[in-house]
DNA sequence: GTCTATAGTAAGATAGAC
DNA sequence: GTCTATCTTACTATAGAC
């Protein structure tokens, strides 16, 4: 079977070799990803990616560089559909109404951890361990960063305490999509995700006895 | 340099070979903790346990059948100390007159906390990822331990939220460990540490709303 | 039990035609 | 941009003397 067509270059206008390019890449990393979960990144091996892509050995060295910048780049795909998804459930929120800060908080929970079945097994390949040397430090990064935006959404004081409970939080919910990952089934993902909305609920009271942020007790009475 | 005695066993009674094998395995745990802690795992490479320890590599095979399992003796007794020094935690808390259940987490968690600062080179070993194939799963089994071990000294019914309540503070406990081994002078971790433990004393009502344990709440005044 | 020297093997990466 | 064939490097693990 050769290639159906030289480059794909054939066609019409100029501008068509970057759509195809893109495809290629795209067919990669769903390669990549199904190997990474399989295997692991130690164990995973290039041929495997070959088979299961349909691209060559050379193919996958021109557009990625080394097995470790291929997961680096499924990675950032990961991390940015999931911002995403959360960036989305957060403005819905807003649309809705929604102005209180840890109500935002709760609905971009809500968001990232009710899409983490489906994508359980990225999940799964960058939590589990088995990763290039270096990537922990990067995802560190990401975390940080969740952390401070979180940090300021939620208007907190910068004291040592209070740093640490939004640490708490921020990490909780990170935790939590771990657990979720690992369920058995779909029905059991979405009980446990309820139950953990539930515990970030109750976590309420820790963050607005502790924190500047702004009155987010239920107004039943105007002030 | 020709090794000291053929194999020290040229001493009087029979015995005696034992804690000569004994010591040479702790001089290969020693080394590959170094190496392992530098490197990682899938990094690191016999030979440098080799220069490090003194032993050969064939002594090494000898004692532990492959680098694999050279990782998990580590942790085994990594593990063991970890347990030990919680253990003693809670029974000084115990043998000082606690008996209220959150205080006796408490009191393991800190003992816990306080031992990580000086291991922090086991600990990200064996948190940051780099592990070999199966480890996670040995952790994570380890981890489940140690919430069923929670779950029944904190006397929580089982529900699901309340499942989820006692995941949270003993996952929070294991991961501040995480964040404690992060920090970059012994001053700044004991600062953490006790803000973890002072975050980890709010967290007490949560629980006590929540579970079946006994009255958590300060006896000020007598029922 | 310990050592040195060596084998085996696997897999990431590259060269160079098309 | 893509392909096949090959290389090269490293490192785990073993053999076999002492």
């Amino acid at each position: 079977m050769p290639p159906p067509t030289p480059s794909g270059e054939s066609q019409t206008g100029g501008g068509r070799k970057w759509r195809s390019t893109e495809i290629v890449r795209g067919e990669i990393l769903d390669a990549a990803r199904e190997v990474f979960a399989l295997r692991g990144f130690a164990a995973a091996g290039i041929n495997e990616v070959v088979e299961r892509s349909g691209a060559s050995v050379g193919s996958i060295y021109h557009h990625f560089g080394s097995k470790t910048d291929l997961f680096m780049a499924l990675w950032e795909r990961h991390h940015a559909e999931q911002v995403a998804i959360v960036r989305k459930g957060v403005r819905d929120a807003q649309a809705a109404g929604v102005t209180d800060p840890f109500d935002l908080l709760v609905a971009g929970a809500r968001a990232y951890l009710e899409a983490t079945w489906s994508r359980r097994d990225l999940v799964r390949i960058f939590q589990d361990g088995d990763t290039p040397p270096g990537f922990t430090e990067v995802q560190r990064r990401s975390g940080r960063e969740w952390l401070n935006r979180n940090f300021r959404l939620l208007g907190a004081t910068d004291e040592p305490v209070n740093r640490v409970l939004v640490w708490l939080v921020t990490s909780y919910i990170g935790e939590a999509r771990r657990e979720i990952s690992r369920q058995p089934t779909p029905r059991a993902a979405r009980e446990q995700v309820e139950a953990m909305l539930e515990v970030l609920e109750r976590m309420r009271p820790l963050l607005a006895s502790a924190t500047g942020m702004r009155l987010v007790v239920r107004d039943d009475e105007t002030h």
